[in-house]
RNA sequence: GGGUGGUUAGCUCAGUUGGGAGAGCGACGGCCUUACAAGCCGUAGGUCACAGGUUCGACCCCUGUACCACCCACCA
């Protein structure tokens, strides 16, 4: 860093030099600070509309490597079809995140010994608005850190006053279309939350557990207590709740005890035996407890057979009065314990099995969830799910890729009513209210309820307690952003929107209630596109978590964090000092040094790169690395041409007459192919792809080569002012057209340069972010140019193969010997022989006549022509025959496999003509080539 | 139990209608060659998971197997 500080780069903006080395710190802040106050990132013009709607991150959280990949994409697209001329909106915005956000306001309380209750609802509720003004910003800063270029100036909120009117709406409408109902029913509890959550919020997994075995005896009247059957149960503490036990209808075991009635032990309540065909006779005794009020099939089974639900937990999953006083305020898991002991005691504990079983878990809190009979709201899917399912078969919305189809229709074919009801404090609270009956009343306020039901005075109403799921208003999304349900100009322009971008995750949360909702009250879908990416995980394919100590921060990766607060990041609020020293360990020995300061340029190009078809994503440091490096390289090459151009004359304004060599035509023709690619791979959402193309160009075939190829044009008195002018020309015009090409991708970096070298190009504006993207024109594809350039690609190499393989140093100048019969050849090579002299560094290049005199020469092939380096003084004659020896053995072996084709009578009569003539043909070549390198080694042979 | 995706160089991944296996990083050797050592030049490295099949020809199409990842499902 140190000849490269930020003075010299704010010369830079002053018009001196660039900066000697890329340094994004310097340029990207400022850059985006100019581009935001500017008001660039407003849509404009009257072109095609683009919009695309930003997935709303919550409001209070901060920003991951998803998000980091996901907005690169976003803004890829955006820039694009800004550049592309579109009216393109990106509509930026964040979600009130009901339980997520209630639940770091409520931690907070926790840390001053209060709770929610203690506020009650309305302080509590100002409470996280406070919060929310004073972390919200977080995540839109960090957001802008990415280079993000949403149109900032309509953020939106999903509790703004806009939203609050749209949530309204949706909600009277559907209750009154009927597909919205209240009613009493099991739902899933979390007992930490204390609130309803949708089936999607619970998480099972296997976890170990234990079968229990329970004796049952029969009532006295049927011949207990000695009778008795045996049920099995993974949660012994619900007995309480039992009043039923179930057996199957066809199993000859139990078949004279169904109708009987058993003795509830520890309760003592009387419950028949039933018969139903849910229970597999197969598993534990073929005898099932059945506890209605706490376990979803057990309800089903209760409703067939009438069967009485006894409730016996509170809110927090506590026993209730309903169970004998013993066991009145027991924890469920105290419970459980203490029932087994009991039954322990009773002799009535017949055995316990270790059992795997499937454990339901809330996303958000990790407790237990409880299934719990509470009245909750419900949207009644099934009609919106068969118009969802309709429009994807119809092609009127598509995934990328096409897969996630399946998994949406999978989901929607068996769709269940959305619980959206949660008993929490923050969100958009139920527009219903009820008189001193229960009788509920939906309307947008009390006065408009009492209105509309003509209700005086004297009837007490009071509004529903709950408020509506997230999901509810993040599923109006795309057309709540826009202004509705007023019919705004924006909603007319921008929706249906155009692309949806977005994790597989979040497919049945988000999407597909975007897709019911938007169909329902829009006619219409809410994007025509559904690209779907796959999770970043680190580097070995893990997923990225605070307890494995492998997060990355994508701001990190920006501005580089050293190794002391990386690891106080890693570990802090870490419980366990045994895991905390296992990622102390990994974190030291991954980062030694801590992390760089890639800039974002770099780390949205990594992501480009590793964006292929829907998998999951393996980030590797090591790779962001290499494309900061990438960064720099076009940071180097705009100072070469600057240096070469600026106060020269580039053709800027059109009036000198100029001259191409083979290097500018060839150069020209390559950027077209470039352009297709790049553009080819945005339009099919392959970014691995146009990255590919873009790094490759750029590195490749503009660095490695056509700066190269410019050198002897521009430095020698050889060549003409008029080619020296076309040479600039080309070099300030490639540049410039690939810093447009380039800019969706490297928005910093394109920028600061392309301010600098559009004036050369004769292009003008004030941002490159308006300036036209670049399209492929076919009229300067030029294949003839293209092979020339191969063909001494090929020749340099060859000669660059002979000096390493012979240990040459690069700084011997060699004099070089070509033979061949082609006249192309000789006339590419007469064409050519400047640029082969410079990028060779040969001493002379020498086209052979018969006849002429041969010295003892180190021999390579380029086609048919043969590159010979006389070895006097040079050339070792055993390294030489080694080398000649490969390269016989590496023909040999193609003469071989091709000879063995080609002698197959039914290849030679079942390929295709084109085919089989190919193959000749590179037969014939492997053999003359083979026959020249013979020859050359028994010359040399003779020398040894 | 159903379903999806994956298995290609040491690592992370491309591979377009079936016709000579590619990139980046890493490794090795040589270079401070006047844009760039965050660089330049060159080299090595693969039984394309396995087994069958179709075909003149398979990384690619078909069948099966193994392993990995994920999604969905009510087994007490």
């Amino acid at each position: 860093m140190s000849d490269n500080t930020s003075a010299s780069n704010s010369d830079a903006a002053k018009g001196g030099s660039l900066a000697k080395t890329y340094q994004p710190a310097d340029i990207e802040q400022p850059r985006y600070q100019e581009w935001e106050s500017k008001g660039y990132f407003a849509p404009r013009g009257d072109g095609d509309p683009f919009c695309v709607m930003i997935p709303p991150p919550n409001v209070t959280g901060y920003l991951h490597m998803g998000h980091g990949f996901q907005e690169s994409i976003m803004d890829c697209l955006i820039r694009y079809h800004r550049m592309k001329g579109d009216q393109t909106l990106w509509q930026v915005g964040t979600d009130h995140a009901g339980i997520a956000t209630q639940m770091v306001v409520e931690r907070l309380l926790g840390a001053e010994g209060k709770t929610r209750h203690d506020l009650g609802r309305e302080k509590f509720i100002e409470k996280v608005w406070e919060w929310k003004e004073h972390s919200g910003g977080q995540i839109t800063r960090q957001l802008r850190r990415l280079g993000a270029s949403p149109d900032w100036s309509t953020e939106r909120f999903t509790m703004d006053e806009g939203f609050y009117e749209a949530v309204q709406e949706v909600f009277i409408r559907l209750y009154e279309d009927d597909l919205i109902y209240r009613g009493k029913r099991l739902v899933n509890w979390d007992p930490a939350l204390k609130t309803a959550v949708s089936d999607l919020e619970v998480i099972s997994e296997e976890e170990d557990g234990k079968l229990w075995h329970l004796r049952y005896p029969l009532s006295e009247a049927d011949g207990g207590p000695e009778r008795y059957l045996i049920v099995a149960t993974t949660r012994p503490e619900t007995m309480l709740g039992d009043t039923a036990v179930a057996v199957n209808p066809n199993d000859e075991r139990y078949q004279d005890l169904i109708g009987k009635t058993i003795t509830l032990p520890m309760v003592g309540r009387e419950i028949p035996i039933i018969a139903d065909d849910y229970v597999d006779p197969e598993f534990g005794t073929g005898c099932v407890k059945i506890t209605p009020a706490h376990d979803f099939n057990d309800y089903e089974m209760g409703q067939r057979h009438s069967l009485p639900m006894i409730n016996i937990f509170d809110d927090t999953a506590h026993l209730n009065d309903q169970v004998p006083e013993k066991y009145q305020s027991m924890e469920r898991f105290a419970a459980r314990k203490q029932l087994v002991e009991d039954f322990e005691a009773a002799g009535l504990l017949e055995k316990i099995e270790p059992h795997k079983l499937k454990v339901p878990r809330g996303d958000r809190s990790g407790v237990v969830i409880e299934p719990y009979l509470t009245d909750q709201w419900y949207v009644r899917t099934q009609p919106l799910a068969d118009e969802a399912i309709k429009t994807v078969e119809g092609g009127d919305i598509q995934f990328v890729p096409k897969q996630y189809e399946n998994m949406y229709f999978s989901w929607m074919r068996d769709i269940q009513d959305w619980c959206i009801s949660r008993q929490l404090w923050w969100g958009h609270r139920i527009p219903a209210w009820y008189d001193a009956d229960g009788k509920v009343y939906v309307g947008k306020s009390e006065a408009d309820v009492r209105a509309k039901h003509n209700l005086g005075g004297d009837i007490t109403l009071s509004q529903d307690e709950d408020v509506l799921d997230t999901w509810f208003s993040s599923g109006l999304w795309t057309f709540g952003t826009l202004g509705w349900p007023e019919e705004t100009e924006r909603l007319k322009t921008f929706h249906p929107t155009s692309v949806l971008v977005t994790g597989f995750d979040i497919i049945f949360f988000w999407v597909a209630r975007m897709i019911m909702l938007t169909l329902y009250f829009r006619k219409e879908v809410p994007f025509k596109t559904v690209y779907v990416h796959g999770l970043v995980r680190d580097s070995h394919g893990q997923k990225m978590s605070k307890s494995k100590g492998n997060v990355l921060d994508p701001i990190d990766l920006i501005d580089g964090i050293e190794l002391p607060p990386l690891l106080e990041k890693r570990t802090a609020g870490m419980m366990q000092p045994q895991l905390k020293a296992k990622i102390e360990k990994q974190t030291k020995a991954e980062f030694e040094d801590g992390i760089a300061a890639y800039g974002t340029d770099a780390l949205r190009f990594t992501y480009y790169s590793l964006a292929s078809t829907g998998r999951d994503i393996n980030f590797d440091v090591g790779r962001i690395e290499g494309f900061r490096n990438f960064c720099n390289k076009i940071w180097n090459a705009a100072n070469y041409v600057l240096m070469n151009c600026e106060g020269k004359p580039c053709g800027e304004n059109g009036e000198s007459e100029y001259q191409l060599t083979l290097a500018d035509r060839w150069i020209i023709a390559r950027l077209q192919q470039t352009e297709a690619a790049v553009i080819e791979g945005i339009e099919t959402y392959r970014f691995d792809l146009a990255s590919q193309a873009l790094y490759s160009f750029v590195w490749q075939e503009y660095c490695s080569w056509y700066l190269e190829l410019c050198k002897p044009v521009l430095n020698s008195d050889d060549y003409s002012a008029e080619q020296k002018l076309g040479t600039r020309r080309t070099l300030v015009r490639v540049l410039e057209t690939v810093l447009r090409l380039a800019h969706p991708f490297l928005p910093y970096v394109t920028e600061e340069i392309w301010q600098r070298v559009a004036p050369l190009a004769g292009a003008s504006g004030e941002t490159i972010m308006y300036a036209p993207y670049p399209q492929a024109d076919a009229s300067k594809a030029d294949e003839q140019a293209i092979a020339d350039i191969e063909w001494l690609k090929e020749v340099i190499t060859t000669i660059r193969n002979i000096r390493g393989s012979m240990n040459i140093s690069p700084a011997t100048k060699l004099p070089v010997l070509c033979k061949g019969e082609s006249t192309d050849d000789q006339q590419r090579l007469s064409a050519n022989s400047q640029f082969l002299i410079k990028l060779a560094n040969l001493e002379s290049v020498t086209w052979l006549s018969a006849g002429d005199e041969i010295p003892p020469c180190a021999t390579g092939l380029a086609g048919d022509m043969e590159i010979l380096v006389p070895m006097a003084g040079l050339i070792d004659v055993t390294a030489e025959m080694a080398r000649l020896d490969k390269e016989i053995g590496k023909l040999n072996n193609e003469i071989k496999r091709l000879s063995g084709k080609l002698g197959n009578d039914k290849f030679v009569a079942n390929a295709p003509e084109a085919v089989v003539a190919k193959e000749r043909e590179k037969l014939a070549d492997y053999q003359t080539s083979l026959a020249k390198l013979n020859d050359q080694k028994a010359k040399i042979s003779s020398l040894a």
